[in-house]
DNA sequence: AGAGTCAGTGAACGGTGTTTACCGAGTTGC
DNA sequence: GCAACTCGGTAAACACCGTTCACTGACTCT
C-alpha cells in the first residue's frame, strides 16, 4: 500500500505534466489556447492519450481550476506565515493584499475561477481559498473585538442562511485547530463577513477586468485606501499596525 | 443621402441578423457555441459571407458586446421613464435593481461584457451603460445633499486621477443635458460614486458567477438589505421611498 | 447598355475535440 | 517462468471550427 508501483508513479507524474502544462498554456497564451493538442505536443504524446487521464477537455479543465485555487492558496499561506501568531489585522491585510496581488499577477487564473458563471454554489470547505480566508476570519473573531451591526438590522428572510453559514464557518475554523466560542460569532458578523467579501472582490474583479469607470494610474493606492475603509468598517483597529501613528 | 439604397438596406438588414443570431447562439448554448459557421447556417448562408460584415470572428463578438451594452442601457431607460423626476432615490434604486436583474437574467451577456480581462480601460462615455449610470448620478448630485467624506481623507495620489474623472463625469452628464454646478461634485463624493459602483459589482458579479461562500436561499433580499446599506452610506436617504414609514 | 461593385459560393488548409481499433510494455497470478 | 491481463500510448478517422481564395451573378451607376 506504502508501495505505489511504479506504474502508479509514472501516471501521476505525467497527470501533473498534463495540468501543468495546461497552466502554462493557460498563463502565456490565454483560455482559448489551452487544448487537448497542444497539450500533447508539448508532452511528446498525441491528444488521444490525455483521454486516459481526464474525459473530455471540460474535465481536465476544471481539474486545472481546482490547481489553481490550491497555488493561490499555497500563496497566501506563505505570506501569512511571515506575520507573527497575533497581529490579526495584520494578517487580515496581508490575505488581502496577497489575494489582490495573486489576481493582477493570475489575471487568467483569476477569471477562470473566479468569474465563469459554470458551477453551482461551491462548497467553501473544498476550496482551499476558502478554507484559508476562514481561517484567518476565526483568528480575528477569537481575538478582536468587532462591531458589527446589531442582529436586528438583518432582515427575517435571511437569518436562516446566515444561520446555517454561521455554522459552517464554526465548522471550518474547528478544522483548522482553532477554538471559536460559539457565541462571538453573531449574526450581524456573519453578515459582515459577507459584506467584506463582497466588497473585496468586487474591487479586485473591477481592476482586473479593467471595468473601473476612470482610468487610475495609481490603483494600488486606490486599493489601500479601500482596505483602510474596509478594516475600518469591519471594527477592526489599526492599532497593531506599525506604519500608522496615532 | 436619405434615400439608403435597396443594396444598403439589405446590408443593415442581414448585419442585425448576424447580430441576432450570435446572441441568441450565446444565450442558448453559451459562448462557446456562438460560431461563424453556426450562425451562417441559421441564416441560411455559408460562412465565408459573414467576412462581408466582419473581418473576424473577434470582430464580430466585439460589435455582439457593444449591442449587449446597448440593449443592457436601453432596458434601464425603460425602467428608469416609470420613475418621476424628482425622485431620485427611487431612480438610483431602479437602476440598480435593474442591473442585477439584468445580469441574472442574461449570465452570459453580463460575463461576457463584465468579466473579461480583455480590453484596457474602458471609455465609459463610448458604453451607453455608463452613460446611464452617469446620467443618473448626475441627477442625483443636482437634487440631493450628500454626505461624502471629506477630501482630505482621500490619499494624495489618487486626487489627480480623481479630478480626471470629475471632468469626465461633468461632461458625460452636461452632455445629458442635465446642468451640474462644479461645486457640487467634490473629490469626495467622486470617491463615494466609485465606491458605489465597486459594492453594487461585487455584490452582482458574485451572484451570477455563484462565488458566495454560502448557500443563499433568498439572494433578493440579500441584494435589498446591501443596496439599502449603499444607499444609507452615499447619504441617500429614504425620504422618498414610500416603502417606509417613519 | 456596358462597366463596376459586391454579397454570396465552393473548395481548400490547418486546426480542434473525440471515438475507435489496435499495439506492446509492465504487472499479476499460477 | 510463463501465460493472462492491464492499461498507457498510437494511428486513423469523423465532424466541426476559423480563415483564405478564386469565382459567380445580381444589382447599381453612368
Amino acid at each position: 500500500m506504502s508501495e505505489p508501483t511504479r506504474r502508479e508513479r509514472a501516471r501521476a507524474a505525467t497527470d501533473r505534466e498534463i495540468r501543468q502544462q495546461a497552466r502554462t498554456l493557460l498563463i502565456n497564451e490565454g483560455p482559448e489556447a489551452v487544448t487537448l493538442r497542444a497539450i500533447a505536443r508539448q508532452l511528446g504524446i498525441t491528444a488521444p492519450a490525455l483521454y486516459r487521464y481526464y474525459s473530455s477537455r471540460e474535465d481536465l479543465v476544471h481539474h486545472v481550476r481546482m490547481d489553481i485555487c490550491a497555488d493561490l492558496a499555497a500563496d497566501l499561506t506563505t505570506d501569512l506565515a511571515e506575520i507573527p501568531e497575533g497581529e490579526t489585522v495584520r494578517q487580515v491585510l496581508t490575505i488581502c493584499r496577497g489575494f489582490r496581488r495573486w489576481a493582477l499577477d493570475h489575471p487568467r487564473e483569476f477569471s477562470m475561477v473566479f468569474a465563469t458563471p459554470q458551477g453551482g454554489p461551491d462548497d467553501l470547505s473544498a476550496d482551499p481559498f476558502g478554507r484559508i480566508f476562514l481561517s484567518v476570519a476565526g483568528q480575528v473573531l477569537i481575538t478582536k473585538q468587532l462591531t458589527p451591526p446589531p442582529d436586528d438590522t438583518v432582515p427575517p428572510a435571511m437569518r436562516a442562511d446566515l444561520e446555517d453559514f454561521r455554522a459552517d464557518l464554526l465548522a471550518t475554523i474547528a478544522q483548522t485547530g482553532v477554538d471559536v466560542p460559539d457565541d462571538i460569532l453573531s449574526i450581524g458578523t456573519t453578515y459582515m463577513i459577507l459584506q467584506f467579501w463582497v466588497r473585496l472582490y468586487g474591487q479586485v474583479a473591477l481592476e482586473v477586468f479593467g471595468h473601473f469607470p476612470m482610468l487610475i494610474s495609481n490603483t494600488e493606492d486606490f486599493f489601500e485606501v479601500m482596505l483602510a475603509e474596509l478594516v475600518a468598517d469591519a471594527g477592526l483597529g489599526w492599532d497593531e499596525e506599525p506604519n500608522r501613528s496615532p
